[in-house]
DNA sequence: AACATTTTCGTTATAATATAACACTATTGT
DNA sequence: ACAATAGTGTTATATTATAACGAAAATGTT
């Protein structure tokens, strides 16, 4: 994002939800799943897996193979410490992990920046179609691509 | 869908309406992508480019390639005559080639039929968001997972 | 009709994304 | 100290998708 040049403080405030999360949860945050939960915020856009395996190579000069990455994931995924953007195969920081919530994003194709967006009116409108059609929702994305307002600039 | 078990219907109606669409558009509706559409109509559900082109060599008994196939869904995709399931990595018709629209989709869990979902309070919703962050929209997916109405019941 | 242009399709190879299966290590609970 | 569970490492492979290039078909022009 534009706003937070200093990704430290983004990546501390991570950190920090994500302890709360797991220990919430009963689960753990393992050197690697943090490690990896850092990458993911440090750089602050979508990433796909195999990113974060290069990036992991980088930083810790030892190999990790998909699989452990993909397990990773896949645990931040279900405590809620990231999101996956599906139309990007890639995976970003979740901003608000303290609530179960859907997956909203706005994605410029210029820049790359997402931004979840938590909008209750648009969720209840969804909860509203699934009320009225009888179906029971158990999960749900919104992906929304185009250009954010410094990208139209330019 | 589960209303309409004679999936012929489906599909004349499907073909009529890619024929005026690529009129309107003046594009051409090969055979190929014309028995593209035919299989993804009978279907009536998300499926894969890996099953299309299963199911292509079963019918044609021609064994046809996977660039081929993507291209092909690629050029429904455009003109509007399917949407992508980006959970799903899946492709499936659209229930209204005539005008262009985001795709919004229900997805049942179980038994995998997916609704796709006209809802103008949605859009609206959505296409606000765009104008208060200032964000021109490009393209929206909206997936919804769950139970539909007659898996609930099993 | 003959030709050039454009569009569509075929084909080979390969890239990008993701998971199965199994062994090993670390942590936790008793 | 031991058993049980959770987490990680590793090899191999499955699944999804595209690049690059050439052949064939359709279209437009003289």
């Amino acid at each position: 994002m534009s706003q937070c040049k200093n990704h430290q403080h983004c990546i501390d405030t991570a950190i920090s939800n994500a302890l709360l999360a797991c220990q919430e949860a009963n689960v753990r945050l393992t050197p690697l799943r943090e490690q990896l939960l850092k990458l993911i915020w440090k750089s602050h856009q979508p990433l796909g897996a195999y990113d974060l395996i290069e990036m992991l190579a980088e930083v810790s000069e030892r190999c990790i193979a998909p699989p452990t990455v993909y397990r990773t994931l896949n645990f931040l995924l279900n405590v809620g410490l990231i999101h996956r953007i599906n139309s990007l195969n890639a995976f970003i920081g979740c901003t608000d992990p303290s609530t179960r919530h859907p997956s909203y994003f706005l994605i410029c194709t210029e820049c790359q920046t997402a931004t979840e967006c938590h909008n209750d009116s648009l969720r209840q409108q969804v909860s509203h179609i699934g009320t009225q059609t009888g179906f029971r929702i158990q999960q749900q994305w919104l992906e929304v691509l185009g250009l954010c307002q410094n990208c139209q600039k330019l």
